[in-house]
DNA sequence: GCTGAAGACTTAGAAGCTAAAGTTCGAAGG
DNA sequence: CCTTCGAACTTTAGCTTCTAAGTCTTCAGC
């Protein structure tokens, strides 16, 4: 399935072996693809996270400064939609916007037209973290593929995006927020 | 970057197309493969929570279970040890232990040969639920692959086996725990 | 003007984590 | 033999972030 934590862990193919001795019907090429997967994607996220946390933002602050980016301009959204999009209660949206607006990323105002409603808009720090954190990451993610050819990286592309439809379409998809389990 | 919460998520084109409007310098063929992975991985990892979830075991509970059985026979590891190989303080692990003495799926015992040590052992139970959990998986993990031919699944995990060596080789690793990021 | 529904906020509480202090035991030195 | 030091685990206090449930405000229809 994978792996966890990230600290002391041993190779790839050590941990793959030890799987087989306590699960033998475990086919090891399909084990080697997920785990790899799993891992792969833990050690960017580490990645990540060192970048965004150099630049003062967390990742829950860096999730909301995403969805309102690609919300397009003028960047702004109400506390309820963003919660959809990400998956959280409206609760849960209220706080992290008080820490952010503390933090000077978004500013939250009520609707002038609608006075129920809240507005809560990126500010341009806001949007330059977002676009520094962006720079960071193209770079890193420019390096991690370095050694791949154009036509590996089009294939790669493309059977990951085909594994990915074959997930989406499978799952209804409960919403959930699951770290990593492999 | 990748992805977010799993919800309201638009299709994968349509958020890159959103990333290049808003962000000039950035590769989509890049982009197309961080995406893809993270947002795989995210979904791989609901599918996994939903399904220990209806074992009746935890995240955290799964991390433990998986950290007991890969050190092999007789399944025994101190607190201590096993709070390294997750990258835990000791005191998290106490609390994670103490649960799980009452879920039957360790038992926690003073090692009598030296009694300032303790020692956590996987019950049958214990066993049994990660045994069921691999079953599951490793038919989810052989449902996902299906549409790959067997040359298409050895390039895919020598692909990522490579791009795994770069990552790892180029971070020291800081022992993060990060969710997702994108 | 009243009433109901919608939207956001507040409060209370759960789950996890960390840091730091406390406890217990083994070992080494006087 | 006894004392002291250090190792390993636990306890305590507090942080973060989430949810659920109740409250407040405002709009819209009657």
């Amino acid at each position: 399935m994978g792996d966890t934590s990230g600290a002391g862990e041993p190779p790839l193919e050590e941990q793959i072996a030890a799987y087989q001795r306590e699960f033998q019907d475990l086919d090891p090429q399909v084990e080697k693809i997920v785990s790899a997967l799993s891992r792969l994607n833990r050690r960017m996220n580490v990645a990540y996270g060192r970048q965004t946390a150099d630049l003062g933002i967390s990742n829950t602050d860096w999730e909301v400064l995403k969805a309102l980016v690609l919300s397009g301009a003028p960047y702004r959204l109400g506390p309820g939609d963003l919660a959809k999009r990400l998956g959280l209660t409206p609760a849960a949206m209220t706080h992290r916007i008080d820490r952010m607006v503390t933090e000077g990323l978004v500013t939250r105002e009520r609707d002038e037209t609608n006075r129920v409603r809240v507005i809560v808009e990126l500010t341009s720090e806001g949007r330059e973290k977002w676009l520094e954190a962006m720079r960071l990451a193209s770079v890193f993610e420019e390096d991690l593929l370095q050694d791949l050819s154009p036509d590996d990286r089009t294939a790669l592309g493309e059977v990951l995006t085909r594994l990915l439809r074959r997930v989406e379409h499978a799952q209804p998809d409960a919403g959930g927020r699951l770290s990593d389990l492999d």
